[in-house]
RNA sequence: GGAGGAAUGGCAGAGUGGUUUAACGCGGCGGUCUUGAAAACCGUUGACUGUAACAGGUCCGGGGGUUCGAAUCCCUCUUCCUCCGCCA
């Protein structure tokens, strides 16, 4: 959620931060709309603080006047109490359709872009970052996509995946399972060296949680749902990580806060079908190592350049090409701030496959969480949080298939052989 | 799933209708003393809202109610603990 006090102080920049996200000038109207109940709501406020005040002297009186045996006294000042009783109660339901008006529009803003995110509209717009080094592979004319290798090598099996559950849940086997598990290992193994604490939480959420990183209520649709008990099935570690600072006043300035988690993810993904999501590019469940930091406002950008460098050293260490790209306006989600996303070169399919995406989101969760800290003059101040996919495995598990594929089998990166215990998949 | 108990500041813990503007203690911070530290002593120490700054208002697990007045009484929900049942 985005600040209030943002959109009074900096209208200017929100406005110009929401042209490049392509909102529609009605969405946009609505800052004026909200900054105007929130002026109402202040008055009605300081309004109702004189009659509660007055309520409150009251009290004391009328019992200074019980204990003195002035019993006649009291009730004609009974009296007065419920006349203002009756001007608070009015009060009390315009101030709280102002808030409820203040807060449902709100959460309808998404966050403001961060001054270098280029505007566009769609991926089309999203400008590359950086591009790695050397130029794409080629592989031989018969080359196989992902799919077909795992069938060649009985690596995973779409078909017994459908027979369980449905379309989009993989059952792996054989190698298969045992590179996943590497690829979890490498993951954590990797975080842990550069300082992240590992955590493993709980894969169900409350809908205080999802609201707190922000899936409710703009993504409830993607998300599956057990509904006898309220509880989410989470769609990325972010949200269960990221909510174990939900309402917390951090005390000493405790940055920085590291974290990292692997966990399975759920998405329902509704209505997407065809081509491009065949094979591991687009699945319901999938794992994921997720890095989640918690940071002081002024570092936040230095931690998200951090963040990128992380992520490449694995591509590197997994010898993968791949391209960051900044997101656009347009492109970005709905809390972010800054986006970077990772793109894996898949020879084999001849496309770029997303594997990691890495976000800045300043004080839009942490505003929603209640995440804070005191700052040196003992104010309460929003913290910063970012998160990035470090890495999510299925299509890095295609990429790896397809681009270390030579016609006898696949090559395992140096990097991974300790995990697997395997150096080649044959 | 059944029965009972509990939820108060960073922690611990009093408080069962009116100077509670929440005691005492621990911890934190500042000071005295000291070469420095410890100990001792003195002072200070919650969050939110609001104001130029005061003032004022709200908050004792959440929500609702009774009352002139609620941490305290009532209803409801949630969570935790104890016992029983079930169970990887």
């Amino acid at each position: 959620m985005v600040e209030l006090r943002i959109l009074r102080n900096e209208t200017e920049r929100v406005i110009a931060g929401y042209k490049k996200r392509n909102l529609p000038e009605e969405q946009i109207a609505l800052i004026a709309q909200i900054i105007a109940k929130d002026d109402l709501r202040k008055s009605v406020q300081s309004q109702m603080d004189i009659e509660l005040a007055r309520l409150n002297q009251l009290a004391k009186e009328i019992g200074d006047l019980f204990k003195t045996g002035k019993k006649t006294e009291a009730e004609v000042l009974k009296n007065e109490v419920s006349a203002v009783k009756e001007i608070v109660k009015k009060q009390e339901e315009e101030l709280a359709s102002a808030k409820t008006f203040i807060e449902e529009n709100l959460i309808q803003l998404p966050n403001i872009p961060f001054h270098l995110v280029p505007a566009g509209k769609s991926a089309e717009d999203n400008e590359v970052y950086k591009q790695g080094s050397g130029p794409l592979p080629v592989l031989a004319e018969d080359a196989l996509p992902h799919w077909d290798l795992a069938k060649k090598y009985d690596l995973f099996d779409m078909e017994l995946g459908v027979k369980i559950s449905g379309s989009g849940f993989i059952l792996y086997r054989n190698k298969g399972a045992r590179l996943q598990r590497a690829l979890i290992n490498f993951f954590l193994d990797e975080a842990t060296k550069a300082g992240y604490e590992e955590i493993q939480p709980p894969l169900l959420v409350n809908a205080d949680s999802a609201r707190g990183t922000g899936q409710l209520p703009d993504k409830e649709g993607q998300m599956y749902f057990a509904e006898k008990d309220e509880l989410y099935l989470i769609p990325t570690a972010e949200v269960p990580v990221t909510n174990m600072y939900r309402d917390v006043l951090l005390k000493d300035e405790k940055f920085s806060i590291r974290l990292c988690g692997y966990t399975p993810c759920f998405r329902r993904e509704a209505g997407s079908y065809g081509a491009h999501v065949k094979g591991l590019n687009r699945v319901h469940q999938f794992d994921k190592v997720e890095l989640v930091r918690i940071e002081h406002p002024e570092k936040s950008y230095a931690v998200l350049d951090e963040m990128l460098s992380h992520v490449e050293g694995l591509l590197l260490k997994l010898e993968l090409p791949y391209r960051i790209l900044r997101l656009c306006g347009g492109d970005m989600g709905f809390t972010s701030a800054m986006t970077y996303d990772f793109e894996v070169y898949s020879a084999a399919q001849k496309r770029w496959l997303e594997v990691s995406s890495v976000s800045n989101f300043e004080s839009f969760q942490a505003n929603r969480m209640k995440l804070r800290y005191k700052n040196e003059k003992g104010d309460s101040v929003l913290a910063h949080t970012l998160n990035g996919s470090a890495l999510a495995l299925p299509r890095i598990m295609a990429a790896l298939l397809e681009n270390h594929q030579d016609g006898n089998g696949i090559r395992i990166p140096e990097a991974l052989r300790p995990y697997t215990g395997f150096d080649s998949i044959r």
